[in-house]
RNA sequence: GCACCCGUGGUGAAAUGGAUAUCACAACGGUCUUCGGAACCGUCAUUCCAGGUUCGAGUCCUGGCGGGUGCACCA
């Protein structure tokens, strides 16, 4: 990349001039009139050295030698370094990112290892709510990040199939009589399950004792328990297929306890964990955390342990180097602890655990679904953004079955765009009505910018213009000095597991776009209209490979 | 009470300790609807408060104020 050789160049200069500094940072300024790169080192020998910062930027600048991509460097401000690229660094750019088409953006940082990304986990007999969708959203596109860093990738969910919530569902269907075969039964047994585990005490002892029944896997239980199960999961593998999301892995929770109560037991002789007041617990407070129960007092596993076990069925199914969990924010301080203890039991298992965490959906503008007096869901909202988009694409003149998929596309991206808008942690206030205008700041824009580019690569397909990088016009355009930035977004973005710098990168893009196709006209008859071409197909390209690590197709046309 | 996260135009967001804080929505005013108007161009408006560190602070530190989340046998 051309960010090496800049710092190759400064290097160099640096050792010319007798200075030393262990490192260059080269960002890029915010204002594309200060150039294409910047680097404040003179900023910080000044300072070292007790000099005025711009004299020894001039001293640095006199020293550099020439490169074919770099047309001009100059000293700016209080002693930034600014470097122009040169004109014919950008269609060599242009060229590339076009020969390495699929994988443009991908790199080989992590090119052998494996890489297990956990996410979702929603719980079989309960419904798939609006955490679950934003998990899956996040945890597909750090699986896609990863992916571009050369990884071998496997998605696992992690799924609740016994504790209470599962007898709140089986006390509830034999309540109402429901049929165990039906998902929308089973979500109306576990709401009048739910509840009555809060009002009456009679139900709940029942409740109770049909907690001990699934663990037991009890004959009276045994048939609509298996029923249920099979039923909600299959329900979800259709909400994966509209998010465009595959597991390779699940994990139960069933199978979770046993490997998790013997890690503990195996910890407590250790001493790492001790017994109080009955329970099992790992207390935290001297690494300024807090206790947790881990084996409670009628000696079943926790939700801590089976996290430890967890841990290990992964490790044992799959010996990944590196293992992502995403989950909500309100777990952030429970994973420290479980984390921790584990740390003590297992040091070389810990350290290849990453938690990340994301913040909480709330839903403003009141709209779809609660009219009907439903909760929202993350099921129902999927479904009603796909309603309202349908509504959308249907007076276009499509057939049929391309209208479907576009209407899917455009209402997925509507919801992740929205998701990987913001920092990972940040809670989310959905806007129904604003992710639905498809304007400005939204996934489907960006698809639209995509379709734009990709309906002239389609007309000049039919004219005979085959795009070409040979004569570029003399003036750089913003669009190409983004265009070659995509594989550093790519990077920072999978380092630190912020899917959100993509999206901020690609709404930036594809305004520059649309912006530069409202004031060329691309097949113009002109010596550089194979050029041009070659960028809306650079463009069409990045903002493919961008989309697609967000999770989100990029139809051709919409 | 303690711990963690967060406070940026009217609204939703962005910003690697850098240069004049960047986008979008809304509002207002425009655009030969050319290769697709789900677009483009323009106007308007912002870092919670008080100190501190730094050549330089939305960003780091201390103290407030406001919001979210978590703190023993749920997941």
């Amino acid at each position: 990349m051309v960010t090496e050789t800049i710092q190759k160049l400064v290097r160099e200069a640096l050792a010319k001039q007798g200075f030393s500094i262990d490192e260059i940072t080269l960002e890029h300024p915010t204002e594309l009139e200060h150039g294409d790169f910047a680097t404040n080192i003179a900023l910080i020998l000044g300072k070292r050295e007790g000099r005025n910062p711009r004299e020894v930027a001039e001293e640095i600048v006199a020293a550099f030698g020439n490169h074919e991509d770099i047309e001009r460097i100059e000293v700016a401000g209080p002693g930034f370094i600014n470097f122009y690229l040169a004109r014919t660094f950008f269609p060599k750019s242009i060229k590339e990112m076009l020969e390495v088409g699929e994988r443009w953006g991908a790199n080989n940082s992590l090119k052998g290892k494996k890489v297990l990304v956990e996410h979702t986990q929603p719980n079989p007999f309960k419904p798939f709510h609006i955490g679950h969708l934003m998990s899956n959203t996040i945890g597909e596109s750090i699986s896609r990040l990863y992916d571009f860093t050369g990884a071998e990738v496997r998605r696992a969910n992690y799924q609740g199939d016994v504790g209470l919530h599962v007898a709140k569902a089986l006390w509830g269907l034999q309540k109402i009589g429901g049929d165990p075969s039906n998902v929308e039964d089973i979500a109306k047994a576990y709401v009048t399950g739910n509840s009555a585990y809060e009002d009456e005490e009679t139900a709940k002892e029942e409740i109770v004792a049909y907690n001990k029944m699934v663990y037991e896997h009890a004959d009276e239980i045994k048939e609509d328990y298996e029923t249920g199960r099979r039923v909600t999961l299959e329900h979800f593998e259709e909400l994966y297929a509209m998010l465009d999301t595959k597991f390779d892995h699940y994990f139960f929770e069933s199978e979770c306890f046993e490997p998790g109560k013997t890690l503990v037991k195996e910890g407590l002789t250790k001493g790492i964990f001790e017994e109080s007041e009955g329970a099992v617990v790992f207390k935290g407070e001297p690494y300024g955390l807090h206790t947790r129960v881990f084996i409670n007092q009628a000696g079943l596993t926790t939700y801590e342990a089976k996290e430890l076990g967890l841990a290990y069925n992964k490790m044992q199914k799959w010996d990944f180097d590196v293992s992502v969990t995403t989950t909500a924010v309100e777990q952030d301080e429970y994973f420290k602890v479980v984390y921790k203890a584990l740390s003590l039991l297992m040091p070389e298992l810990a350290k290849k655990l990453v938690h990340v965490s994301h913040g909480m959906m709330s839903l403003t503008g009141e709209k779809m679904s609660s009219r009907k007096g439903n909760v929202i869901t993350g099921e129902s909202l999927l479904r009603d953004m796909l309603a309202l988009a349908t509504e959308k694409v249907q007076d276009r003149d499509l057939p049929e079955e391309e209208k479907e998929s576009i209407a899917r596309a455009v209402a997925v991206a509507a919801i992740k765009y929205s998701v990987l808008k913001r920092r990972a942690g940040k809670n989310v206030a959905f806007n129904p009505d604003e992710a639905l205008s498809f304007e400005g700041d939204s996934g489907p824009y960006l698809e639209y910018s995509h379709t734009r580019a990709s309906s002239v690569l389609e007309k000049a397909n039919a004219v005979g213009v085959v795009p070409s990088t040979e004569l570029a016009p003399q003036e750089t355009t913003v669009l190409e000095k983004l265009l070659y930035r995509f594989p550093e977004v790519v990077e920072r973005a999978q380092k630190e597991h912020e899917p959100h710098y993509i999206t901020t990168y690609l709404t930036q893009l594809a305004a520059e776009w649309n912006s530069y196709y409202a004031a060329e006209k691309i097949l113009d008859e002109s010596v550089t209209a194979p050029y041009k071409l070659a960028l809306a197909a650079a463009f069409a390209n990045t903002m493919e490979n961008g989309l697609w690590l967000l999770g989100i197709k990029a139809p051709e046309r919409m």
